[in-house]
This record gives C-alpha cells, sequence and structure tokens, in this order.
DNA sequence: ATAGTAATCTATTAAATCTATAGACAAAAA
DNA sequence: TTTTTGTCTATAGATTTAATAGATTACTAT
C-alpha cells in the first residue's frame, strides 16, 4: 500500500499539473482542494522541490508550481521518492537493494524469481505513468 | 514491501513443501532451518493452519505438515493472509477494497486506473507462482 | 496412568514507522 | 517595513510490526 503522504503527492502534483505554466500556487489552495493538511504538505512539497519537480516562489503571489513538463513526471519516481522502494523483497529493488537476511543463495531462490516477475511489470507501468496521462485519462472520462 | 511475517511464511511454506508426505515436521526445526524467531513462527503457522494450509499434530513425533498439494497453495493467498491486501491503493483491492478518503469522483480517477493496471499484473504473476512452481524453479536452477 | 513432547493460546513488550502539528526563520513583494 | 508565503527544526501521538514469555492442552509411548 502507498503512504498517505505518497498519495498526498500525486494528488497535489496532478493538481500543479493540472495548472502547469498558470504561475505559483500556494500551499493552502492545493491543501484545500485535495483535503490534505497544510503542514504534512509543506514538508511533501519541499521534498518534491529538492527533488527538481518543483519549484517555488515565496512572498505575496507566491506558491508551488512545476519545474518539468507533465509528461516528464512519472509514478516511478514520484514513489521512489515518498515510500522508498518499489520492489516487494529488497533482494528485488533495483534502486534500494538489500540482500535477504534469510536467504542462504540467492541466484537460485525460487521465491525471488517471482518477484522479479512482478517488479518488472509494474516498473513498466508506473514509468509509462505520467502527470499528463493522468490527467488525459481523467480528461477523457469527464467528456463521455 | 513484504513484511517480515510474510517471507517467514512463504519460506517455512517452500520447506515444507520439500518435504510433503512425509510426516510432521516440529517448528524447531523449520525455525532453525530458516532462520526465524520460533515463538514468531508459531504465531505464523497457526494462522497458516487456521486458513486449512497446513496441518498439526501435537505430541511426540509432532509438529506441521503441508495440508494441500504444494501446487494448490499460492503467493497471492499466502500475502493476503499474512500482510492483507495486495493492491497499492485500497480503492482498487478486490479483497480489502475501502474507497480513498481523498477522492471524489473515484469512476474518472486517472490514479486509480494506473494501480488497477499494476494490481491485473501481480495478481496475475502471484496467482500463477504456486510452492510447487519455487520448488521446480529452485531445482532446475540447482541442476545447472 | 503418567511422563515427556510439541502444538496452542493469551498477554505483553519493544522498536520502528507513519501521520500530524507547532513555532521560529528567511525571502520576496507591495 | 509590513505582509505574505515558503523553509526549517523539532517533536508528539498513533499505529503497526516484530519478538518474547508463560501457562495450557493434546498426543504418544512406556
Amino acid at each position: 500500500m502507498l503512504s498517505k503522504k505518497c498519495k498526498y503527492a500525486i494528488h497535489a502534483l496532478v493538481y500543479l499539473a493540472e495548472r502547469y505554466q498558470q504561475g505559483p500556487v500556494h500551499i493552502q489552495d492545493i491543501a484545500e482542494q485535495q483535503h490534505i493538511p497544510k503542514k504534512f504538505l509543506e514538508a511533501i512539497l519541499l521534498e518534491l522541490r529538492n527533488a527538481k519537480i518543483l519549484h517555488s516562489k515565496k512572498g505575496k503571489g507566491g506558491g508551488y508550481y512545476l519545474y518539468r513538463k507533465p509528461e516528464d513526471v512519472n509514478l516511478i519516481e514520484i514513489m521512489r521518492l515518498m515510500d522508498g522502494a518499489i520492489a516487494m523483497l529488497p533482494c528485488v529493488s533495483l534502486n534500494y537493494y538489500e540482500p535477504c537476511e534469510e536467504c542462504r543463495d540467492e541466484k537460485n531462490c525460487g521465491i525471488r524469481d517471482v518477484f522479479i516477475g512482478v517488479r518488472d511489470d509494474t516498473l513498466k507501468i508506473l514509468s509509462e505513468s505520467t502527470l499528463a496521462q493522468i490527467l488525459e485519462r481523467q480528461k477523457g472520462a469527464r467528456r463521455v
């Protein structure tokens, strides 16, 4: 399961993607519209900013805005940033690899093989899922 | 990430699958061979027994043994039992569905669509991954 | 029958993680 | 130089995960 932090991050980013190139949006606004505790959201946005996904502007008329194009931000990056590894086993993670303690013979582990498969399928979908794509789907659905 | 509990369960079950129809194996044995805290393992095995995956026998010569055939126990069932939902969002879970708090319009949620895809791929792999299949792979690997 | 073995059950504790909040500080704009 | 809004540090509370302890029950073999 995704953490709330991660869900909040995704919702906030989709919200900002909808307003791409329309100037800064302030935290308060995002928090209210997306029903996210403001203080919690602050920390999240800050992290996204440090990861060069968002930019910010201080003072009056300030706020956060998407730094990159919506089609250049995918869910993998967001999820890794917020929750860490995407894989279900540490010994299968590409970015957060750790050997399994219990495991003697990683190369020949039948369990590991299964989760390599799961990981690959998951990464494929998540890497293709950009903010732009999520917006597309939402708009598409509304039109029907 | 799978919990330790779930990993322990999988390892214990694979171990018992290797000894299918060879009589009861006692907890102590599994715990030592698989490096699992004995008391923790007790609780896990009990849960697997209540789920009719294992049977047990008390007293001398007693222990746990696989109740079903190794090809009839898949990872989905084990994971659901140990960790709950497999989906990454509650609103996408088949067995543990809950609406997302933040979400206004579930039907047209672009985020949800992504995770339905992830869920389906994951379930497909995990449902095909049985204890028998895991053993196969391990044996296959060893022979090389 | 009874001593010994091994699972079962109840309760509790320790550690880690997640979620949320408070308050002081820094930068930008009017 | 006051107001606005993001930045940073610190911490508190709640929940979940992992592990342990001890008493009890069922079974086997002698």
